[in-house]
DNA sequence: CCACAACCCTGAGGGC
DNA sequence: TGCCCTCAGGGTTGTG
């Protein structure tokens, strides 16, 4: 389940083997997978071209090409990774590989995803495809003040607020549990009830999941691999995400799992009141 | 503005 | 061992 640690992980790693490579050739398995524009028309475009940087934006990968950008989405298994041949595990070789492109050096950047969620993109603005994604949660610009105004007037459930994209870019389920913890604030609570220093309590903790998130190169729960094939590390630090009736590691209550916005969400009843 | 459901899809894991 | 069932969920779209 990539979140935005992830997916920033995946572009760090994807910045040595692909920057500076040129895209040769397109196979991909099904069309479905390229979501913009046709099949047709996205192999022409992509074809040829050289990949000049990588970045992150929310949960999207972009690859800035000579012109225009070739976008990934992950979603719930996808990975993207740089490799001679489909990557092999225990389990076996990759077998759910939908798209690849083959570079100049010889190598292939494989898109591979089980689901059949993910999918790629050629585009010349993120706002094509994500006309309205919040601010970053990691940049200079997502202030405590930025935080309140955004919550003002809206009385949803505070974590399922979290998850619109819309909101802020880049949280997902894990780290949204994770943060509403660090804060100590309940996840049904209304998103106008929280207090000045609840605020300035969940900028902080959404930023420090996120950062503790990225250092520890991610969450592998099932899918998640990093660029390399290897794990991240992320999922061993979690407070509450996955540890339905373990101990609360501040309080030692069990964790309690519950669904809001039709999300698995995990918290600590006595660390995390109803009532501020 | 908000809640909820359906949808896309398929592997994992539990029950028997 | 294997069949059946349910669950997992990011994001979009539609309904009330």
């Amino acid at each position: 389940m990539p979140e935005l640690p992830e997916v920033e992980t995946v572009v760090r790693g994807l910045r040595r083997p692909l920057v500076g490579q040129q895209i040769v050739a397109v196979e991909y398995e099904k069309s479905s997978v390229i979501r913009t524009p046709s099949p047709d028309e996205f192999i022409a475009r992509v074809t040829g071209q050289r990949v000049r940087s990588i970045n992150r934006r929310a949960k999207y990968i972009l690859c800035q090409l000579d012109d225009g950008i070739l976008a990934v989405h992950l979603k719930m298994t996808g990975r993207l990774y740089v490799a001679a041949q489909p990557a092999t595990e225990e389990s076996g070789v990759d077998r759910w590989v939908r798209i690849h492109f083959s570079l100049a050096n010889g190598q292939t950047l494989y898109f591979s995803d089980a689901r059949r969620f993910g999918g790629v993109f050629y585009i010349h603005d993120i706002a094509e495809i994500a006309p309205n994604l919040g601010p970053e949660p990691l940049e200079d610009g997502f202030t405590p003040a930025v935080l309140t105004e955004r919550l003002k007037g809206r009385n949803r459930q505070i974590k399922a607020l979290m998850l619109e994209q819309s909101f802020i870019a880049g949280v997902g389920n894990i780290y949204a549990d994770e943060s509403l913890f660090a804060a100590k604030i309940h996840p049904l609570r209304r998103a106008d009830t929280l207090t000045r220093p609840e605020i300035k309590r969940l900028h902080g903790t959404i930023r420090a999941a996120l950062n503790s998130g990225i250092q520890h190169e991610g969450a592998s729960i099932n899918w998640y691999r990093k660029p390399d094939g290897t794990t991240g590390q992320s999922q061993d630090h979690f407070a509450v995400y996955d540890r339905e009736g373990e101990p609360c590691l501040r309080c030692g209550a069990p964790i309690v799992k519950i669904r809001v916005a039709q999300r698995g969400t995990h918290f600590c009843p006595y660390c995390q009141p109803e009532r501020a």
